[in-house]
DNA sequence: TTGAAAGCGTTACCAG
DNA sequence: CTGGTAACGCTTTCAA
């Protein structure tokens, strides 16, 4: 690998003006630097990222904790962070978690070690104190959904109680009076604004919410099976179930339909996430959409402009909406076991609009990221 | 932050004494070291990766490089990455490449800029040479799905043209004479391959393979769906299609629905991957298995004993293998309209033994990374 | 407009 | 067993 000072011994010049030459500075003389960029040219020589960190005390490089990018929703969460990222010309270190605190603990020193410039953490289970400690007050953070925590940090949350009321209102609206809950993992904030969400619409409307409606597992699609298969039984009359999130509301479909129980005639059942799968089951879920890719973008964006901020800013808060897709597994729309076209219209309507450049243009996200050098 | 100066005035040694409690060296005295540990804790002293990398050259990075972690394959291809990475100490700038070629070159370039210890490289599109002489001929790779080059790389590939040839031959098995490919982007590799398995198949077997039987498209559910809308047209005659990947034949079966076709009855599809969804849509999807976390695990690990290794070694190639998974949109299942219990063990054992902490163990992956320091 | 030299935070050689 | 010091590749202050 040639070096700053091969470049400048081979163009005749010194080191300090390849380096002007290198970071496009104005005060060189045309005639020196097209032949420092000759020189640049004849050995193929590349800064060293690594060096210039050192003394610029900036990587452009972002940490990004999340539970598990093998779930769907994570998946199109990433693209559209990795995307805002590299625009603004940062690399991203993708780090899981599985929710546990000794590697989200393990993982944000290693980050930190390596002097990211930001952070981006999803759904964190390590305590505010535990937070602030591990990362202190001035690394420029976006937390989605996770404890509240002090720092330079933008807070993002999704309106994940207030959609749980929407969804399970849109149940009652449907006649049901014994809805049950699938819980998710109540160590999660996400679990317990879904769950708060759902009671909410269930007292309001006067129904009862016995503890045995709720029942908690992992958020997958096996436990949702074996905790559907549980929450189903007869005895507690439930005709409809609101899921965590899609994962364990297909596996709830997979247990109805073990059980003998047609979905959505005898129970309904709704998720929450949107992942595209959503979509594609049979009956196809009503769920409570989140804009993956778009809040992936967002997140990345937030934190690009506290990264580029000097000082750190006020800490700020923001919500990000869901929407009600209302699909077959609720009745809503008729219980034909056949797919009419109308239906099957919507799924590829659902599926069509899925990341167009036009889209991601609308968000900022430009076709090619600008390439630094 | 503090540095390893204020340490050593904290604990009265010099900077030597400290670098070398760090690194763990013997030959320090007992009562200095943990001098030099209190002073350690005491000011929650962390060492700066970035500067240690300087001067050893080594920065415990990996760059991955893939079309699109959104995609449900390469989420959880990645995942298996993560963890062989994190295992041995590394972590790993994730890059999203949308099958890109300049996009590949720009992040190839900043991956080596960043000095990097190695790289995996999914499906690249750039050819031998340019690869060549973007890495060069020291770094570490381990390129799956890739044009052969020259360098320190470990060849991985899946068995696609086997894998092709194998679902073609269980449709042909089926009494199926029209058989029709739902082919992958051209430039692929991979997609390549795939449709040389089916044509060697049909050859075989003495069948028809007139061009019009194929169609390319991109490899999403959308376009799936539009380019079986055409394929399937009545003139064709087609009674099976073999899709490029399971994205795809889901896009198909949507088609074949729209187009009043009952799948398997009228139309037999069969897909490539067995992404998770693939065991949840309706009809399932007969496809050719690729165990994505395990791939994922067996590439990071590959990568990691060539980093280890002080001197590139002989160029080397394996192939992963493919298993065909039957289910019933194929219709050696059955016919029936209804899902049978049968039907619903299957469906239930392909999501249950998901990602399961013995499975990951038997490869190698323990339940929490080493945490180094 | 250009150059010499200091310094970023570590590791590691060579003396003591 | 311990300490002074050069070196890693770059940016930047200060002089010329």
């Amino acid at each position: 690998m040639a070096t700053i000072e091969d470049v400048a011994r081979h163009a005749g010049v010194s080191i300090r003006t390849v380096s002007r030459v290198l970071n496009d500075r104005p005060d060189v003389a045309p005639a020196t630097r097209a032949r420092v960029q000759q020189a640049i040219a004849a050995l193929s020589f590349r800064p060293n990222t690594v060096a210039r960190s050192m003394v610029t005390g900036s990587t452009r490089t972002i940490g990004v904790v999340l539970p598990d990018i093998s779930n769907p929703f994570f998946s199109r969460v990433v693209r559209g962070c990795e995307d805002a990222l590299a625009q603004a010309g940062y690399n991203m270190f993708l780090c899981n978690t599985d929710e546990d605190v000794d590697k989200e603990r393990d993982y944000l020193a290693l980050l930190r070690d390596r002097q990211v410039d930001g952070l981006i953490l999803w759904g964190c289970r390590l305590d505010g104190d535990a937070l602030h400690v591990l990362i202190g007050p001035h690394l420029p953070v976006v937390a989605v959904d996770c404890t509240p925590f002090e720092g330079n940090v933008t807070r993002l949350d999704v309106a994940n109680q207030q959609g749980a009321t929407t969804i399970t209102r849109h149940l009652i609206g449907l006649g049901h009076e014994r809805i049950g809950h699938l819980a998710g993992p109540q160590q999660r904030l996400t679990a317990q604004h879904r769950l708060n969400g759902y009671r909410r619409a269930l007292a309001d409307a006067g129904l009862a919410a016995p503890l045995d409606y709720m029942l908690e597992a992992p958020p997958s699609v096996f436990h949702g099976y074996s905790a559907a298969l549980e929450l189903l039984k007869p005895e507690r009359g439930l005709t409809a179930i609101v899921a965590y999130n899609d994962l364990m509301a297909i596996g709830a479909i997979l247990a109805s339909q073990q059980m003998g129980r047609r979905v959505p005639q005898d129970v309904a059942i709704v998720g929450f996430d949107d992942i595209v799968t959503a979509a594609l089951v049979r009956p196809a879920l009503t769920t409570m959409r989140i804009d993956q890719y778009r809040i992936g973008v967002l997140s990345g964006q937030r934190l690009i402009e506290r990264v580029k901020q000097p000082q750190p800013a006020q800490a700020s808060t923001a919500e990000f909406p869901t929407a009600l897709i209302v699909r077959h597994s609720c009745g809503a729309r008729g219980e034909t076991e056949t797919l009419t076209q109308e239906m099957l219209q919507d799924l590829i309507a659902s599926i069509s609009h899925d990341m167009q450049p036009e889209e991601k243009e609308s968000l900022g996200i430009l076709p090619r990221p600008s390439s630094p050098l």
